[in-house]
DNA sequence: TCCTGTTTATAGATCGGTCTACATATTTCC
DNA sequence: GGAAATATGTAGACCGATCTATAAACAGGA
């Protein structure tokens, strides 16, 4: 495989990241990727011979795990739930903002689009909501909440729906009334 | 105009609400609309000289006032409004089920795609998102709840995202979550 | 020379949009 | 009243651009 090759691959998942996170699996088109990722467009039927699909899919699987990251990395630091979703809320709001409300959630449009008709699309991006409303229900648990599971659930609707309307509105004050009201569920 | 003018007009407004529902703007073709609608390519340029952005906008605008009109229907008859919104989840998760987890909010996936691109149909979402909030507002208000503001924000958020994560996962189970914790916030 | 890993070039389909021709109402004018 | 003129829609072929995917050519090391 060689480095040069790791390296290609990894611009290509990169440049695809973004650009779905922005217009979504159908908004994205392999050229943008990439003229985007300075690839060949060989090279990306090399690296991903199973196509767009592939490509979009592990894009999605690689943005949840980073987002994942930070999502556990505050789950350490912060002093009770609330403060890690605050905290989350915040970090999400920064993205969003300073990116010109381009990147949101990196999974929610291409979750949307492809919902009912492409399988291992929708099979990664259920896996990575998955992994992240478990990561919210163990630090609930071990903050002794009384409803781990139903909790974790409806405060990750919450984010996700705060940053929907973030972006429809091109404002953060959805976030910031989320922000207010999530005492009332933690 | 004529009546048979405003027929088509329809036709092709429906088609494009259910296809977008599904596929979102860029994953809805002209083709697809005018296949769906039994109109004629020319049609759909003499009603919608915009085109394809005219189009989507008016059927997004069209899907928000009948969900909004269900709203304040429910709005009148809900007991409280823990009532309304259970009902509002309960009806939108029948469609959403019965539809194959294709039905979920017909200005999600359009909002997310054209939240940073294009200013008309960013327009229309928004408007439609913030009838729905005033909506929930108002009876929010009605009730003599102390936070109606942030409260209605944070509950439209929630079912978005409850929404959203029950076309991911095609399950009924976060929209039953978020349910069974909906009341803490009201 | 041959194989592995790239890259270029292009195929074939589909995209949104425009065009002209045609049918059907509606109005105008004698 | 009835023909001519105008407005309102319908109909589908067609355009260049762009889409995803493939096939053929290329480079460099064993």
């Amino acid at each position: 495989m060689g480095q040069k090759g790791e390296e290609t691959r990894g611009r290509l998942l990169d440049a695809t990241r973004d650009l779905i996170e922005t217009g979504g699996y159908f908004g994205t088109g392999l050229n943008q990727v990439v003229a985007a990722s300075g690839a060949p467009r060989g090279s990306l039927y090399f690296h991903f011979p199973g196509g767009k699909d592939q490509l979009v899919a592990e894009s999605v699987r690689r943005a949840g795990r980073e987002i994942g990251e930070v999502l556990h990395a505050l789950a350490e630091t912060a002093p009770d739930a609330a403060g890690l979703v605050t905290g989350v809320i915040r970090l999400l709001g920064d993205r969003l903002e300073e990116s010109g409300w381009r990147k949101g959630c990196p999974v929610a449009t291409v979750a949307l689009e492809t919902a009912a008709t492409s399988d291992p699309l929708h099979r990664a991006c259920s896996d990575v909501y998955g992994s992240w409303e478990e990561a919210l229900r163990l630090r609930l648990a071990a903050d002794g909440h009384p409803e781990p599971d139903d909790t974790a659930a409806t405060v990750l609707a919450l984010v996700e729906g705060a940053l929907l309307l973030a972006r429809a509105h091109r404002s953060r004050d959805p976030l910031d009334r989320v922000t207010r009201r999530i005492a009332a569920l933690l």
